[in-house]
DNA sequence: TGAAGCCCCTAAATG
DNA sequence: AGGGGCTTCA
C-alpha cells in the first residue's frame, strides 16, 4: 500500500456557535439539531414520516458549508431531481446562495456526469445514448427476433419480461438463475437461451454506445473498481456525501456510495425503513440496517416528532405498520392532538366514488383549502380514470403524477428518436423507430437498412447507389437522411433542430395518428418550447430520459390559470410530499395490496408500507374510499372487497362513513348539510382549514408549521 | 417475401 | 393505448 500523507484541513476547528449565521439551536428540535450538526464521519438518520427529514438534511447541508466545507465537494444524492433542486434551493436561501454549487441529483444523473467525464478510460464514446426501460425492451425485442428465439415452440418471455429480468440481475446483484427461480419460475427451463440473449444484449449495447439505466450504475461501479486512480480522484472530491431515501437504494447504489466515500468516509444517509416502496426496482430496505455494519463507528440518530399529521392520523399509521417487518423501532408522536379520525368510505361503484371525491374537493376549495394542498392518491395510474372525468366535468384543474410521461408518448418518442440518431448514429433502436414510420418500410427492411447504415466507416446519412433501396420508400428516406445530415453537427440552436425534424415528421405524423393528431400536435409544440431552453442536445435528451416530465403537467403550462392545480398521484410519486387533505381511492383488495404482490415473498409487507406512505401524506384529513362494485372485463360487475389492510381496523381508529344519495345538485347549493354524497357523521366540530396565507409555505414545510394552529370557525366541513 | 390492416388482448409502481 | 397474431395484398 502506498504511503499516506494526511493533508490538514484548512478549517482549523469547528467555529463557535455564535460565529454561525444560522441559529441551528433555535430552528431545530433536539433530535434534528443533533443530526444536522453532527461531526463528520458516517451518520445514519432514521427519520419517520413527517419528522422534518428534509428540513434536517437542508440544515445539515447548510451546516457543512458554514463550517468550512467547499460546496463543490459536497454531493447530495436524492431520489428525484426535483428533490435535489428543492433542497439546494432551500439551503441556498438559508445561506445567501452559498449552497448553490453543491453537486447532486439522482444516482443515475450523477453517474452520467462521471461517465461522460471519464468515458475514454473505459472505452466509451462520450456521446453514448441512454436507454430508458422501454427503449431497452425494444432493443431486446429486436435481438430476440434476430436470434431466432421466437421461432421455436416454447413460449419465450415478452420483451417487457426480458427487460425486467435482466434489469433485476444487475440492480439486485444476483445471477440470472436466481432471478428466474424467484420471479420467473415458468421460464427456468429457458435459462441457457436467456443467458445467451443477455450476453448478446450486453455486447450489442457496448458496440452501439448505448447504456440502459442499470448500465449507468454498473459501468460507473466497474469503472471505479477497475481504475483505482480514478476512484481516488473522484472520492477525494466527494468530501461529504449525503444520501436521501436510503431505504430505497439497491445493492449497486449502496456499493457506489461506498466508493464515493472511500477517501474521506464522510457520509450522511437519511431514510425510513417503514417507507421502502421500490423493491420492484431492486431497492432493498435491508440496506439501511446494514449501514451501521458497513460503516464502522457510524452513529445512528432518530427523528420521531411528527410535525405533519394530527394524532388520529398517526395512530392509524402506527396501527398499520405494527405488523410489518422492520427493525428500527420508532414511535411517531405529534403536538397536533386535535383532529378528525381518518375515514373509510365505501361507495357503490367507481363513479360514485369519483363523485364523492369531486364534491369534497370543490367544497374544501370553497372553504379555503387550496387545490394544490389536496391530493387524490391511488395504487396505479388507471385507478384515477373516473376521478379525472369528474374533475374535468367540474372544471377543476389538476396535474397527474404517475401517468404518461412526456417522453413515453409515442409521437414525442418519434421526434426524440430523430434527435438521438443525429447524436449517436449507432443508436439502432432509434433508427428502427424512425425507419418504421416510413410507409413501405417494415421490420425486415428496417433491419437491413440499419445494418447498411451503421456498418463500417460509412459517412452517416448519405444515400449512394450501393444501398439496398427500393423505389417505394426511397423518396421519403432521402428526405429523412437529408434532415438528419443537416442537424447532425449540433450547431444550430436546438429549437431549430426540432423544427427541422418536425418539418419532415409532420406529414408522417398526421398519417400515423389520423384520429387525434391535433391534440398530439400541441404536445410537439410544447416540446419545441422545452428545447428552446437547452444549449446542448445531449443534455436535453439525457434530461428528458432521466427526469421525465408528466404529460399532464405540460397541459397545465398552457392554461394561464394562476390557481395551482390539484394533485393526482400514484402513491409512489407522492413520496416526500404532504397535503392538508388526502383522498386515497380504490382501496380494493387486489389493487392495494396488488394481486401481483401476493405470490412474492415479502410482497405483502411492501404493499403495507405503500399504504403507510399514502396515509402519512395527510396533515388534517384522510379519506380512504373504495368501490363495492368494480367492472372487470369478461366478468362484468363483480363485488370488490376493501383492502385487507383496512378491514379489521377498529372504528375508534378508522371511522366508517356512509355515503347516501341526496337531493339534486341545485338543491345542494341551497342546503348546507345534505348533498348527493352526504356524510352524516361529519359535523361542525372540525376545525376550519387554515387560510391561504397560513398555508402559503406548505410545500416548504416539513416542520416549521408545528406551532401554527388553524383558526377555528363554526363552518365545519362541507357536507 | 415482406408490409399493412384488422382484430383481439391486456394493462403496476419508476430512474 | 399499444402489442401480438392473423389475413390479405403488392
Amino acid at each position: 500500500m502506498a504511503r499516506r500523507i494526511v493533508l490538514q484541513s484548512d478549517r482549523s476547528d469547528t467555529p463557535a456557535p455564535d460565529q454561525l449565521t444560522v441559529d441551528y439551536r433555535a430552528e431545530l428540535n433536539d433530535q434534528q439539531y443533533a443530526a444536522a450538526t453532527a461531526d463528520p464521519g458516517a451518520l445514519l438518520i432514521i427519520a419517520g414520516a413527517g419528522t422534518g427529514k428534509t428540513r434536517t438534511l437542508v440544515y445539515r447541508l447548510s451546516y457543512l458549508v458554514e463550517t468550512g466545507l467547499d460546496p463543490r465537494s459536497i454531493v447530495l444524492l436524492t431520489f428525484t431531481r426535483r428533490a435535489a433542486r428543492d433542497m439546494m434551493a432551500r439551503a441556498a436561501s438559508l445561506l445567501d446562495g452559498r449552497c448553490q454549487r453543491v453537486q447532486g441529483g439522482t444516482f443515475h444523473s450523477f453517474c452520467v456526469q462521471l461517465l461522460r467525464r471519464h468515458a475514454p478510460a473505459i472505452n466509451l464514446a462520450k456521446t453514448f445514448t441512454i436507454l430508458d426501460a422501454s427503449d431497452a425492451a425494444d432493443v431486446l425485442s429486436m435481438l430476440r427476433t434476430r436470434g431466432g428465439y421466437t421461432e421455436r415452440d416454447d413460449r419465450f418471455p415478452s420483451k417487457r419480461a426480458l427487460q425486467s429480468m435482466f434489469s433485476a440481475t444487475v440492480n439486485r446483484d444476483r445471477s440470472l438463475a436466481s432471478v428466474l427461480e424467484a420471479k420467473y419460475p415458468q421460464f427456468t427451463h429457458l435459462h441457457d437461451d436467456l443467458r445467451k440473449l443477455q450476453e448478446t444484449y450486453r455486447t450489442y449495447k457496448a458496440e452501439h454506445h448505448m447504456l440502459d439505466f442499470d448500465d449507468l450504475l454498473r459501468r460507473t461501479h466497474e469503472m471505479l473498481a477497475m481504475h483505482d486512480d480514478l476512484r481516488q480522484q473522484v472520492a477525494s472530491r466527494c468530501r461529504h456525501v449525503l444520501v436521501d431515501e436510503y431505504q430505497d437504494t439497491n445493492a449497486l447504489q449502496a456499493k457506489l456510495v461506498r466508493q464515493f466515500t472511500s477517501v474521506h468516509g464522510n457520509v450522511t444517509a437519511v431514510g425510513d425503513d417503514a417507507q421502502s416502496i421500490y423493491r420492484f426496482r431492486g431497492a432493498d430496505f435491508r440496506n439501511i440496517f446494514r449501514f451501521p455494519k458497513l460503516y464502522e463507528e457510524a452513529r445512528v440518530l432518530k427523528l420521531e416528532q411528527n410535525y405533519r399529521s394530527t394524532q388520529p392520523i398517526l395512530e392509524f399509521a402506527n396501527h398499520l405498520i405494527e405488523s410489518a417487518d422492520r427493525s428500527y423501532d420508532k414511535t411517531l408522536f405529534s403536538d397536533k392532538t386535535e383532529g378528525e379520525l381518518p375515514a373509510v368510505v365505501p361507495a357503490a361503484d367507481t363513479s360514485m366514488e369519483a363523485q364523492f371525491v369531486g364534491q369534497m374537493i370543490a367544497q374544501l376549495r370553497e372553504q379555503g383549502v387550496p387545490l394544490s394542498d389536496q391530493a387524490v392518491l391511488f395504487r396505479s395510474s388507471h385507478n384515477a380514470y373516473d376521478v379525472e372525468i369528474e374533475l374535468n366535468r367540474r372544471n377543476i384543474p389538476y396535474v397527474k403524477y404517475g401517468g404518461t410521461k412526456l417522453n413515453e408518448a409515442a409521437h414525442i418518442k418519434d421526434v426524440l428518436a430523430h434527435l438521438r440518431v443525429a447524436e449517436n448514429p449507432d443508436d439502432a433502436a432509434a433508427w428502427n423507430r424512425i425507419l418504421k414510420l416510413i410507409h413501405g418500410i417494415g421490420p425486415k427492411t428496417a433491419q437491413s437498412l440499419i445494418d447498411w447504415l451503421t456498418e463500417g466507416d460509412r459517412e452517416p446519412f448519405v444515400v449512394d447507389e450501393q444501398g439496398p433501396f427500393a423505389q417505394r420508400y426511397l423518396d421519403t428516406l432521402t428526405r429523412l437522411l437529408n434532415t438528419l445530415r443537416s442537424i447532425r453537427p449540433d450547431e444550430a440552436p436546438l429549437s431549430e433542430q426540432v423544427d427541422a425534424v418536425l418539418t419532415y415528421y409532420t406529414p408522417l405524423f398526421e398519417d400515423a395518428y389520423p384520429d387525434d393528431y391535433p391534440k398530439r400536435a400541441s404536445d410537439l409544440e410544447q416540446l419545441g418550447h422545452l428545447a428552446a431552453g437547452y444549449e446542448s442536445r445531449q443534455r436535453f435528451l439525457a434530461d428528458l430520459t432521466l427526469d421525465p416530465i408528466e404529460l399532464s403537467a405540460l397541459d397545465q403550462e398552457g392554461t394561464d390559470d394562476d390557481e395551482p392545480p390539484l394533485v393526482l398521484s400514484t402513491i409512489h410519486s407522492a413520496k416526500g410530499l404532504e397535503f392538508h387533505t388526502v383522498f386515497l381511492i380504490h382501496a380494493v383488495d387486489g389493487t392495494l395490496p396488488s394481486q401481483y404482490a401476493l405470490n412474492e415473498p415479502g410482497g405483502l409487507d411492501e404493499e403495507l408500507r405503500l399504504l403507510y406512505v399514502a396515509v402519512t401524506r395527510a396533515e388534517e384529513n384522510l379519506f380512504i374510499s373504495y368501490p363495492m362494485l368494480q367492472t372487470q372485463r369478461f366478468y362484468g360487475d363483480t363485488m370488490a372487497s376493501p383492502s385487507r389492510f383496512i378491514e379489521d381496523v377498529p372504528p375508534s381508529v378508522l371511522e366508517p362513513v356512509e355515503l347516501v344519495e341526496g337531493p339534486s345538485q341545485k338543491q345542494l347549493t341551497e342546503s348546507e348539510d345534505a348533498g348527493p354524497a352526504s356524510l352524516p357523521e361529519a359535523d361542525s366540530s372540525r376545525e376550519a382549514p387554515p387560510t391561504d396565507a397560513e398555508r402559503s409555505d406548505a410545500e416548504h414545510s416539513d416542520a416549521e408549521r408545528s406551532d401554527s394552529s388553524p383558526s377555528s370557525t363554526k363552518d365545519g366541513l362541507p357536507f
